[in-house]
DNA sequence: TTGTAGGCGTTATCAG
DNA sequence: CTGATAACGCCTACAA
């Protein structure tokens, strides 16, 4: 099962590898016979090209690097395979790095790839901001790069976002038309862009339907349920719990529920939950979780047609494109709903 | 910012480009100041190899491919981050594909890894054989290979499997030991070896504390949460709930728990529930899981060492490494706990 | 200790 | 339409 090349092919056929090598690039002039004689012969021997021996000759390696910050939660899983599904079907392997959710092994990963002379580079960052102007001088350079998600919509890159203002909006007006009358937001950090953003979302709401400040709050929080479990500890402790919660992600709510459900009150009759980013889980959990869905599989083909613009024509200029979801609403939101139990 | 070569090294040193070559890799005789100065222009210089030519003459990838049946749920996730992390430090990069839990998709990511010349395979297989005879014949030609996880202990490849006989056994001698009567298991596709092996250690248990066939069931189910809830909407049909479900992993005893709540039921004073193959959310859900949790950041690393040694050497034996794993007891099967709720 | 030259499997240019 | 032949960047005998 040695592996052919495309000299075997040319000797068993007293050809050359000129002609060889034509058969299976359409640009060239051949003769349709020689070329479908030629390929049937590869076919039968099990013949594959040398991905190495190509990319050393095109100076083009069909690689694709994705940098994410992290995928152990559903929503970068997601946005890897769809990427993978759609540059696969590109002719392009995808080689994905995990940052950890750490600047500087984001800027590894981002330069093992180059070195490793990927074509170009999708990136999800991690919150911070340290390795953007070196992300910027190589977008200058004309280096094929797309970034995803946690992007401030400003800097001049390509990128994929989510329009999170909006769907921010969306759920908090959600919970002022339940008629819950003081809500507190769960942030994520405020640093990170799209935490941001849904803060901005929110804030437009309270505006909108003249809630004071008095009646909500903004508290920073991290992307982990722990961190969602600490916060709610420490509203306990000050007895300072309000009507609803809308939380930056899923997980963050999970957590709140689960110290606030260990602490006796009921959701939603006493606290009312809206979570962002959906995950599978929201609707297995006790109550099921409001929450606003995110185009994954959009997002990431996007990103996918980007940069494959970019990396066929140099001078692609910058795009950014947003992209809307959807808001389902559930029990753990309903004004009237009672938690599910004898 | 071009990419440089030996050459250019070589050029600016007024030496040869075999002296540069040289300097990078040890084995050869060098004078040390010349390999010296070597290295230090070429780290000045942001040299970096060309991996496709280095692979091209060395006819070695660095490659390694990964083949998950999914990573949508944290357990492939953490076992790809895990490959990731180890390969890396050993000069690998890894290309990982999923194959959707389909055979044919699997057979099709294996084809495409060894056509772009991955140096070795660990693979992580779906349910279904077909594709076993395939595998054992290219692990008899010497390709470097490894299992992973979802594979019979018989077969004659190398692999690396968790021990769930002995810890289904475990988890169900505490539902037995916690006075639990009448157990069902929930064992997901009877045709795949972890639920298969499961089934036996459910039944060990049952047998050495002498329970009955009437006082317990095994029930096929898939391995997602819904499998859970549509086996659970059967049973209460048939009015055929017992005290304990015994689940062959977390998502089909949460698609069960919220089912069974849904219907009116409680958990753990009305039914009990063990999961496996922890997940983060099990310490989440209301009530906390019971669950079985596998190591798997070791047998990535078990998996990786057993295919590095292959790969450097093409003696290797064949070797099966089975690893054990850790069992938590939380609420949802203890006795007398009662549901957090006010 | 260093240089020369051939090879790895393709692509692509230039003759024929 | 087809065949030589020179790249691509690196490794590695072999020679010096």
């Amino acid at each position: 099962m040695k592996h052919f090349t495309i000299k075997d092919i040319a000797d068993k056929l007293n050809v050359s590898i000129s002609t060889v090598s034509r058969a299976f690039n359409d640009k060239y002039d051949i003769k349709k016979e020689t070329k479908e004689l030629v390929l049937k012969t590869a076919k039968d021997m099990g013949y594959h090209p040398n991905p190495m021996a190509k990319s050393l000759s095109k100076k083009r390696s069909s690689n694709i690097g994705v940098v994410v910050p992290e995928f152990i939660n559903e929503y970068y899983s997601e946005i890897v395979i769809a990427l993978q599904n759609f540059l696969i079907s590109k002719g392009y392997q995808i080689l994905v790095m995990q940052s950890d959710e750490d600047e500087d092994q984001e800027l590894m990963n981002v330069q093992t790839l180059i070195n490793n002379m990927v074509d170009g580079l999708i990136i999800a960052p991690t919150r911070g901001s340290k390795n953007m102007t070196y992300y910027q001088s190589k977008v200058k350079e004309g280096y094929p790069m797309v970034f995803l998600n946690r992007i401030e919509t400003s800097i001049p890159v390509s990128k994929v976002v989510f329009n999170n203002l909006k769907w921010s909006f969306f759920a908090t007006e959600h919970l002022i038309r339940q008629g819950y009358k003081k809500i507190y937001h769960l942030s994520g950090y405020k640093d990170l862009s799209v935490s941001y953003e849904r803060i901005q979302g929110f804030k437009k709401a309270m505006k909108k339907h003249h809630i004071l400040e008095d009646n909500y709050k903004i508290i920073e929080t991290g992307l982990l349920a722990k961190e969602g479990m600490e916060v709610i500890e420490d509203l306990i402790f000050h007895h300072d719990i309000p009507d609803a919660f809308f939380c930056v992600n899923d997980m963050v709510a999970l957590g709140a529920i689960k110290k606030l459900k260990d602490n006796g009150y009921r959701v939603p009759e006493d606290v009312a939950f809206v979570g962002f980013t959906e995950t599978r889980i929201a609707e297995l959990v006790t109550p099921q979780l409001s929450s606003v869905k995110q185009p994954t599989y959009e997002m990431a083909k996007k990103a996918g047609e980007l940069l494959l613009k970019q990396i066929e024509n140099k001078n692609t200029p910058i795009e950014t494109i947003v992209l809307n979801g959807e808001f389902t609403i559930r029990k753990s939101s309903v004004k009237g709903s009672t938690t599910d139990l004898l």
